[in-house]
DNA sequence: TGAAATGTTGGGGCG
DNA sequence: ACGCCCCAACATTTC
């Protein structure tokens, strides 16, 4: 008789500890096998020395050693989701599986599918709320809608937020031994056809939130906690982000609470990922001249500011926040390239890409967005550098030759791009 | 989570 | 002393 077991599905929440889903299912009448996907619809759309695959790997490899030291192990799979799961499902004798929410369209479909199959071999599919505070349905308007404006929405988050004594704990480590004993190979990262990239994931750090309001805005200063890919994969909770932000820092708090805006506009309206918010912006004559989205991925525009934070992002797969507004208005305005050509190059590049805080940003930079600013705001990008580079510092660390005859003309006139920009924008308003 | 254009004010130079 | 002009500094409006 083969032994019963439990299995948990590891997806975006790559911790052990305050894990709501795990926690769950080590309280569960069976051992716990934990599982990891390799999916590879997602994959196979990656470059072989891909960062954020081999940081998901290392990480992985930490949670199997921490399981080894109670004779359990992670269980690592590569494939198609429901096709592992049928093969799963004759090689063990499942009896519930526990994983936490996905909302992104792609994760709600192959959820599905998977619920499904599942289902019809009677094994229970739970799934729990982990990677919001709040989810989908729990920051509604009073009639029931869901919040298409930032600033009523989180007052509504905070007020619930309110209600809420404290975060709860998740602790799981006195469970441990609740996982099924094993020893399921560990794979390479070669074995999955990649390789370790140049480009590394940086500790995070959270000694700056006191000071993070005053100096977020300077890319010069380390003001930035480095903390967004460690929660795209959770590997931090935001459960604990949460607490210390609100204990600390109200700015860095409505951060996070963007986020939670943009995960919950995606859930609502997944059409965003693919049109404007608003329609009637799709009108937008965009020029998407192919040589000028070159140079700007390269950070070859001749605006010092816009080039320095495109080499940031190709030489490190990170880009301060304030100078993502400013490249991407830049992209948007001054060339009229579609925001899409710029949401699908910062997906390729970040560390920390996620879909719906990246494309509800990117359509916030073009104007299109649920809340976006409005259309007639145009950064300028020499006054953004004198305002939060003055001395250079950011500018000249990733444009060395900024100072030299060599350096790039600018690729438009700034006065010449912005009046283009404004007559585009109106006539598709018309 | 702009910037430019336009309007207003007030101090100082000067006849 | 007074009015006029200039223009920087700030405020408001417009894109």
């Amino acid at each position: 008789m083969v032994e019963k077991v439990t299995f948990f599905w590891f997806r975006r929440d790559l911790r052990l500890d305050d894990n709501v889903g795990l926690c769950h299912a080590l309280k569960s009448n069976f051992k716990v096998v934990p599982l990891f996907i390799f999916d590879d619809e997602i994959l196979d759309k990656l470059p072989e020395d891909d960062a954020r695959v081999g940081f998901i790997h290392s990480t992985l490899e930490d949670i199997s050693k921490k399981l080894r030291e109670y004779d359990s192990s992670l269980l690592i799979k590569k494939g198609n989701p429901l096709e592992i799961w049928k093969n799963l499902t004759s090689e063990f004798s499942i009896q519930e599986v526990y994983c936490n929410h996905d909302y992104e369209p792609y994760a709600i479909s192959r959820d599905k599918k998977v619920h499904d199959f599942l289902a019809e071999k009677n094994i229970k599919f739970k799934t729990f709320k982990d990677q919001v505070i709040f989810e989908k349905d729990e920051v509604l308007k009073d009639n029931g809608t869901p919040y298409t404006v930032y600033t009523p929405y989180k007052n509504k988050w905070l007020q619930n937020f309110q209600l809420i004594r404290d975060t709860k704990e998740y602790s799981t480590e006195t469970m441990f031994d609740n996982f099924f004993k094993s020893s399921f190979d560990f794979p390479a990262l070669r074995a999955f056809g990649f390789s370790k990239s140049s480009i590394m994931v940086r500790p995070y750090d959270f000694s700056m939130l006191s000071t993070y309001g005053e100096t977020r805005d300077f890319p010069a200063i380390d003001g930035t906690s480095s903390v967004s890919p460690y929660l795209r994969f959770g590997l931090l909770s935001i459960r604990k982000l949460v607490k210390r932000a609100k204990e600390t820092n109200a700015i860095y708090l409505s951060e996070l609470i963007w986020r939670e805006f943009f995960m919950q506009i995606l859930f609502h309206f997944p059409q965003v990922v693919t049109e404007s918010f608003r329609p009637k912006y799709d009108a937008i004559k965009w020029r998407n001249n192919k040589d000028e989205l070159e140079k700007w991925c390269l950070g070859t525009t001749g605006y010092p500011l816009v080039d320095a934070g495109m080499r940031e992002l190709n030489q490190t797969g990170y880009m301060h926040n304030r100078v993502r507004m400013v490249v991407a208005s830049f992209l948007c305005k001054h060339l009229l390239i579609d925001w899409r050509w710029g949401e699908a190059y910062f997906a390729e590049k970040l560390l920390d890409y996620e879909l719906s805080s990246n494309n509800g940003n990117w359509q916030w930079a073009a104007g299109t967005g649920c809340d976006a600013a409005p259309y007639f705001r145009v950064f300028n990008p020499s006054e953004q550098l004198k305002k939060f580079d003055k001395d250079l510092k950011y500018t000249s660390k990733w444009v060395p030759e900024f100072h030299e005859l060599t350096y790039a003309q600018p690729i438009v006139d700034h006065k010449l791009a912005r009046e283009r920009a404004l007559a585009t924008y109106k006539e598709a308003l018309k």
